[in-house]
DNA sequence: TTGTATGCGTTATCAA
DNA sequence: TTGATAACGCATACAA
């Protein structure tokens, strides 16, 4: 049954030449040194045989496998699978493939996978696992694979990254908000041990800066997830203390959801009673109710930069310094509403739970 | 920089022994044949080399390459993440590595990635490509390499599939609408080209049978794609020429939410004037405006099955006769009503439209 | 321009 | 129980 795979050897047999000879004809780079008459007999051998080469035979021989690792924290976030195609694409356009593994957001998980990956002698690593934590990114490293991060970054400058510019996406955000006359602006930040949670909240204090507006303490509150659920409890917690808010900008979608929770809670409706802005843009988000206003960041991009950055790499070690940054901008849906002055109605309900 | 690997060699110099010795030392299988105190010292001696098997000579040297391809048409349709993440843990748990690949739904682009996937050695695929054809299955079986589909099927009774039984989640979708009284059921399905498209109107039609309920010709259209964009075209043609359709089943959610924009064009708001089923329970089906009823199949759990199904194939060859089935159910949200008997003022302004 | 020889790192066979 | 040896399929340095 399992049909006897078709060597060089054989292909050499029938066209009459020696191995060798095959493997140049059938190389793109060694081609040119062969008499254009044996290539053509090389050629129709391959053909008439079928032939496909063993691309294990060949890693093991050159030492270089054509296959990068791909490490997702969790491929059901509607964030990742745009960027594993991005990442596929511009893979595959220079003759990689892709190894995608899911860590599951687990720290031993990531271990076990990057081993595997290693030991599958991938040539590279694209990592858009968050942790903050970079010792798993200097495992790669120390056995002289190049990393490239995605969606995250870290201080060691031996690591290249490509992450989306939260910083404008988060400008714009608050930007939006305040020229619809929102002053009382809170934020539902992301987890502070995942890159993506310190560094958009950080850009809240200063796109709040930037416009002048005031962030008192009770203004935000750290979501323990990037969840909607983890986004319901901050929020609601945010808008038991923060009782002048009127709008809340989330870290991503799914804390925007979460945002639409606590404020149903505590009988305070979307956008009418609360603005919400969300951030990521991810699948569906025009579905909700209210259709969610968020910063698109470019997933499938990022995916595809990544790739190249890393090929880039393998090929002449030409690298930028510093993190690419990819442009964001805002999606204007029906989540957010002109502030009212003041919330009367809003106070005493609050004051009331 | 690029550390040069440890290899077998040095690990047995250090310990003091033939390399062979530390290639049984470290198998599992052949670990029984080794010395205890030799295996100790090989032991020591890998660890403080910190050695890591090359797996890609052991390839090339058992024939296995422990890694199977997995072909998705489109990893960004939220049906697929966790059908691929299903069969990466199934995968794993028997030490095989997932090489995943998105076809984009295009064959040529499904060929090269067979053909690539195929030169890198899988010693298995498992495919969710849903084209009915089945040319490009048979490519991979004539290289002698089992293969085992998800989500769809095919004649051949040497594949191996694993379906969601989307015959029992009709029938339930069809059973919920006809005890709220609905009698003018329509279906919205998806494309015949995909397996999933014929099945499902197949199934439409005998849950109809079941429950006794007629099935005019005009109360079945197809949608060119399972997109919201083809279940919106699909639905007006339905709901203009169907004048008493009161409730539809669609193919899938995605069609479904095409069947809101499409009431909402006519006038109808869902679920007052039109009832709504969709099929998959994708992932934020229950945020949709209204939330959407819909049938759930177990994708985790189809997509550990295949992996499963897989390596036991691959391990001695026993194989269930025809498809696995894995059950589905209703999950009851916010698209369906009761039907109201006559429906004048609809009716009334169909005709007008 | 082509052929010869060798080795990539591992494992399987055989002998000791 | 361990060691020696060969081979998996390919690509490359070198010789012809």
């Amino acid at each position: 049954m399992a049909t006897k795979r078709v060597t060089l050897r054989e292909v050499a047999e029938l066209a009459g030449v020696n191995p060798s000879t095959v493997s140049r004809a059938l190389s793109p780079f060694s081609r040119h040194l062969v008499n254009p008459e044996t290539l053509r007999r090389v050629q129709a051998a391959a053909l008439e045989l079928d032939y496909a080469p063993n691309r294990v035979a060949s890693s093991l021989r050159t030492g270089r496998s054509h296959s990068i690792g791909v490490v997702i924290p969790d491929l059901t976030n509607p964030l990742f699978p745009p960027v594993v195609r991005g990442i596929s694409d511009g893979l595959a356009s220079a003759g990689y493939t892709a190894l995608v593994t899911n860590t599951d957001r687990n720290v031993e998980n990531e271990r076990t996978m990057l081993e595997t990956l290693l030991e599958r002698q991938v040539d590279g690593l694209i990592m858009a696992s968050a942790a903050t934590d970079d010792e798993l990114v200097a495992i790669g490293l120390d056995r002289g694979v190049p990393v490239v991060l995605v969606n995250r970054m870290v201080d060691d400058h031996r690591i290249l990254a490509v992450l989306s510019d939260d910083w404008h996406g988060m400008n714009e955000a608050v930007g939006h908000l305040a020229s619809l006359g929102h002053r009382s602006i809170g934020h539902v930040a992301g987890p502070l041990g995942i890159a993506t949670g310190v560094l958009r909240r950080q850009a809240f204090f200063d796109a709040m800066a930037t416009h002048g507006l005031d962030v008192p303490d009770r203004a935000v509150v750290v979501a323990s997830t990037f969840t909607e659920s983890g986004g319901t409890a901050a929020a609601r917690e945010l808008l038991r203390s923060f009782l002048a808010c009127t709008a809340i900008v989330a870290a991503n979608d799914l804390i925007a959801l979460g945002c639409y929770a606590a404020a149903a809670e505590l009988g305070r409706s979307c956008p009418d009673d609360l603005s919400v802005v969300g951030f990521n843009d991810m699948p569906f988000a025009d579905k909700f109710c209210p259709p969610l206003t968020t910063v698109r960041i470019p997933a499938y991009e990022m995916g595809v930069r990544a790739a190249r950055l890393l090929i880039d790499r393998l090929q002449d070690g030409s690298v930028p310094v510093g993190p690419v940054l990819l442009p964001t901008r805002i999606v204007v849906r029906g989540s957010v509403a002109r502030a009212e002055a003041p919330l009367p109605a809003y106070r005493h309900r609050s004051a009331a739970t």
